[in-house]
DNA sequence: AGGCATTTGTAACAATAATTTCAGAAACGC
DNA sequence: GCGTTTCTGAAATTATTGTTACAAATGCCT
């Protein structure tokens, strides 16, 4: 339960508008290990935010406080407070709702899932996909259903930069048979399929496997009937408190995998982000 | 030097009957407000006790500490062992990889980023945000950058089922304005803009804010100038060990919201729900 | 592109903290 | 009671912290 008096977080967070950027990189070194880093000299804390002290010395000043001295000791007399009331310990995500508020119930079942995908998944088929995804000889296609089309969105989005010849199928599954005409053998094929599965997407895991396409999908704990003619396999958990199915690990694994496949082939991705970096700069100059 | 697993309060028990009377009334004075009166300056600690300064010095020198900041850092160190979160602290999410392995790391980052946007965030604003968006009387809308177009993208696809007038802006910015005519006052514009922040959105908002319209904005913890626009703001922890950003705290936070949304109006999603199975159904006869 | 405002760090300075020195006070033994 | 040892704090000294002034850098707006 928050406090009758602001406390240095909160006092923060309600001025973090008007904070300049090095106050902000500031502000946030201090929340990150909060109130610890606080508590120490003023040249540490600068240090550990990578600021200059007259940087802390302003934003102690803009945040209402003499100086820094006097940041700290509100910092002290917080955490006095903090400590002398064991009961408010921190087994809560968000300490500031109570622990039937949806935002707690929602972390606790997301957690849950993580834990449990990723104990029953395979780290060999993880990296076996992150090599696939990583072969620049083969061409990787994406799609995904109704919900999980937003997923396929953001895989698309990052794959097209770090390496080239991918490709995002449209929503509209009818003309998915045009895009198989373009696969070739080798080719990868991601296919995200939850609950409820989509016949269509069975279709195009049928006719892509045909055409010699190895697939990648990526479904839930029931498991899509496109795992028959898929390669790998990753069943994630995705229940949650809600009437609807949470794509939390679904993107964190996702995220995980680019991060894998842009390690692997940094060399030409590097160079495909210095290049976009540039293209960027010329649209700035077309405005 | 002490050893790591002793805590400051340990060694001083330890090392109790060694201590003279006035280094006695030091160490109570320690312990009665365990660790905050230790965590001041020496000064202030000296008075506190009602001892002299190298009194302090000595005994923290006696304790095996070469001085008394030294002995601070121990407490500072201790201090930050105990606060930090257990839930965060599990040993290895896949227990079938080493924890180098990208799975691990990243998983770490996740939960990290986690814990400290919770932490960070109020849920009155989060309850605010929910009842807006529940708000039917309102037109909700939104929009998202080149990397959290997807994020958009998936929040619109769940809203647009749970109620009616709910639009997703193209990804085109030049016809922005189109829509912006559309948009009536008290309507609700949700707003995604991670780094590198984009000006596009910025002017949007201030088109969008001059019409009247409450702007909900999901920004990193470094903070989109749309700030500057937005009724309501979410600072989102973002770090990851990859070269891109992690949008898993973001599409968390979607998906409470969406499930206290779908909560507040159930009446109206059920009917809607229902309506779409029979539609999907009929979409079904015609194939 | 260039002028203006804002932001940021370097460096000098002031303030305070931490340590050391030393002399007086307390405790102890005989 | 007196010498010896141990303890303690005042004061001096040194080290570090915290603040201020200023100039370079950055960003923004014609």
């Amino acid at each position: 339960m928050p406090t009758a008096t602001k406390t240095v977080s909160d006092i923060i967070q309600d001025n973090f508008n008007i904070l300049t950027r090095a106050e902000r990189q500031l502000a946030n070194t201090l929340l990150e290990n909060y109130p610890v880093t606080g508590l120490k000299s003023i040249t540490r804390l600068a240090e550990n935010a990578d600021v200059s002290t007259p940087t802390v010395v302003r934003m102690a000043q803009k945040l209402g406080f003499s100086g820094f001295p006097e940041l700290q000791n509100a910092l002290r007399d917080e955490l006095e407070a903090t400590i002398s009331n064991p009961i408010a310990k921190h087994d809560q995500w968000s300490e500031h709702a109570p622990d039937t508020h949806i935002l707690n119930r929602f972390a606790d079942a997301v957690i849950d899932n993580m834990r449990q995908t990723l104990n029953q998944l395979s780290p060999d088929e993880f990296d076996a996909t992150c090599a696939l995804l990583a072969d620049r000889k083969r061409s990787v296609h994406v799609v995904g259903g109704r919900i999980t089309h937003a997923l396929a969105d953001y895989l698309f989005t990052h794959l097209q930069v770090i390496r080239e010849n991918v490709t995002h199928l449209p929503p509209n599954s009818n003309i998915w048979p045009h895009y198989v005409l373009n696969m070739k053998p080798g080719d990868v094929l991601v296919i995200f399929d939850i609950r409820r599965y989509e016949q269509d997407l069975i279709n195009l895991a049928d006719m892509a496997k045909a055409s010699d396409v190895t697939i990648i999908l990526y479904t839930d704990q029931w498991g899509s009937p496109v795992a028959k003619s898929a390669k790998h396999r990753f069943n994630i958990r995705i229940e949650a408190p809600s009437a609807w199915d949470s794509s939390v690990v679904t993107l964190f694994l996702l995220e995980a995998t680019i991060a894998a496949v842009e390690t692997k082939i940094w060399g030409v991705t590097k160079g495909r982000m210095k290049h976009l970096e540039t293209l960027f700069d010329k649209t700035k100059l077309f405005r």
